[in-house]
DNA sequence: TCTGGGGTCCTAGGACCC
DNA sequence: TCTGGGGTCCTAGGACCC
């Protein structure tokens, strides 16, 4: 018998500033979006007051009323926490996919003649007492039923964060208690469709007619299907597979309608983005830039994309550079108030497999030294230590991060003092 | 003043080939 | 110029995830 378990970090942004802030334990705490713009992680105290992804701008009255404590994501805190956390899971098990920032499948073999509902509060209770982050375990048969072990670990406060439905008595009413836009992979469209047709709750998906199903949401919800019967279909992932797309984009700290300050914008993204090529050592053969107005305004609207190859694969930043400008000059339009830009680079492929070009003169060995000493003392030294001066330097559009916590496990400057 | 960012998979349809 | 079957490749768009 297959076992999965699915271990969740609560609100776990809000956790990771708890840890280094004991204060602000039992007080209602947010995290915003890049730009301070949305609620994106909310404590147990605030959810009562504010939604998921509610613009916090529009609520500052209740925040204030209610004294909530509002934090600018930090993700380099985050990311660091959510290592140290999978490090401890490794302990409890060889097979783990990291599945998210918060999240992560482990597999546990089926032989081993233990309690796993014990097993999975012993690794709730070191995840906990070695980070600091709490976390709820769901154990199932499959990925997609361990999904939902772990949505009602959560919601029960009787299992102490920790649910195994494997060949549980009480499955079916499990599986009813489970409305049907909660599934993994059911979005909100397809929910929609299913609740038209009858199909209500995770039980009532189980039982639908396969055909119908397939037809309706392809092999992905059959998949589904077949995963709450208990037929896993979606196996672990335990090694990272190389990304096939790489983007970077982000809403502008304020409205800008010079193309000098979207072009500082435009050449950063695509600097970054060919950092994260080359952490994946790939090329890339296409390029893509965007660019947008702010949507929620009343303003004269304008959004336009445009994408071109290179003449051949590369990951030379000054190249990318170089041929995002070219585009963006192509898409600019003076006389609009710009909110949002990005940079893609797509069809990519292992640096090793190069095919370069005849024709072309190029001095490959020159640039990939230049790009490893780039990478080198940003790496040893901190990012942005060198930098394009296409990427500007007063800078003025960068996101907004008003309430950002110090970077407590990942700066000397920052780290916690003991008195 | 203020509304996130970064991904994947699947299908349909068009262009092109013999 | 049109007829038909069978196939591949590419792109756009729609769905999903966190």
């Amino acid at each position: 018998m297959n076992k999965f378990a699915l271990v969740d970090c609560n609100n776990f942004y809000v956790s990771c500033e708890r840890a280094f802030n004991p204060s602000l334990n039992d007080k209602p705490v947010i995290v915003l979006s890049n730009n301070d713009g949305c609620a994106i992680a909310r404590s147990e105290e605030a959810k009562r007051y504010i939604g998921m992804g509610a613009p916090i701008f529009k609520h500052m009255d209740i925040v204030k009323e209610q004294n909530i404590h509002l934090f600018s994501s930090n993700y380099t805190l985050y990311a660091d926490m959510s290592h140290r956390v999978n490090e401890v899971l490794s302990q409890f098990s060889p097979n783990i996919e990291p599945y998210s920032i918060d999240e992560s499948f482990l597999y546990l073999s089926s032989n081993r003649n233990i309690d796993l509902n014990q097993y999975g509060i012993e690794m709730r209770n070191k995840v906990l007492k070695w980070t600091g982050i709490p976390t709820s375990v769901g154990i199932g048969p499959t990925k997609t039923l361990a999904k939902i072990a772990n949505k009602l670990a959560k919601k029960n406060k009787m299992c102490q964060g920790v649910l195994d439905i494997t060949n549980h008595a009480r499955m079916n009413d499990f599986l009813a208690s489970v409305e049907v836009d909660d599934v993994w992979g059911v979005g909100w469209k397809y929910a929609k469709l299913l609740k038209r047709n009858g199909i209500n709750t995770a039980l009532d998906l189980r039982d639908a007619n396969e055909s119908w199903i397939k037809k309706k949401m392809t092999v992905q919800g059959l998949r589904t299907v077949l995963e709450l019967k208990g037929t896993p279909c979606i196996e672990l992932e335990e090694t990272v597979q190389d990304k096939k797309q790489i983007v970077n984009s982000r809403s502008f700290g304020m409205d800008i309608d010079k193309y000098e300050d979207l072009s500082e914008a435009i050449a950063s993204y695509a600097c970054r983005a060919a950092e994260k090529l080359r952490e994946q050592d790939s090329i890339c053969s296409h390029i893509s830039v965007w660019i947008k107005t702010n949507g929620f305004k009343d303003d004269p609207q304008y959004s336009k994309s445009i994408s071109c190859r290179f003449p051949e694969p590369t990951s030379y930043t000054p190249l990318i550079i170089k041929y995002s400008l070219h585009l963006l000059k192509k898409i600019y339009k003076s006389g609009y108030k710009y909110k949002k830009a990005g940079v893609m680079l797509m069809d990519l492929v292992p640096a090793e497999n190069t095919q370069f070009n005849l024709f072309i003169k190029i001095n490959h060995s020159r640039n990939k030294k230049l790009m490893e000493a780039f990478d080198k003392i940003n790496n040893s030294w901190g990012s942005q230590t060198i930098r394009c001066a296409a990427s500007g330097f007063a800078r003025p559009w960068t996101m907004k991060r008003n309430r950002i916590s110090p970077m407590y496990t990942t700066d000397w400057n920052d780290i916690i003092r003991v008195n």
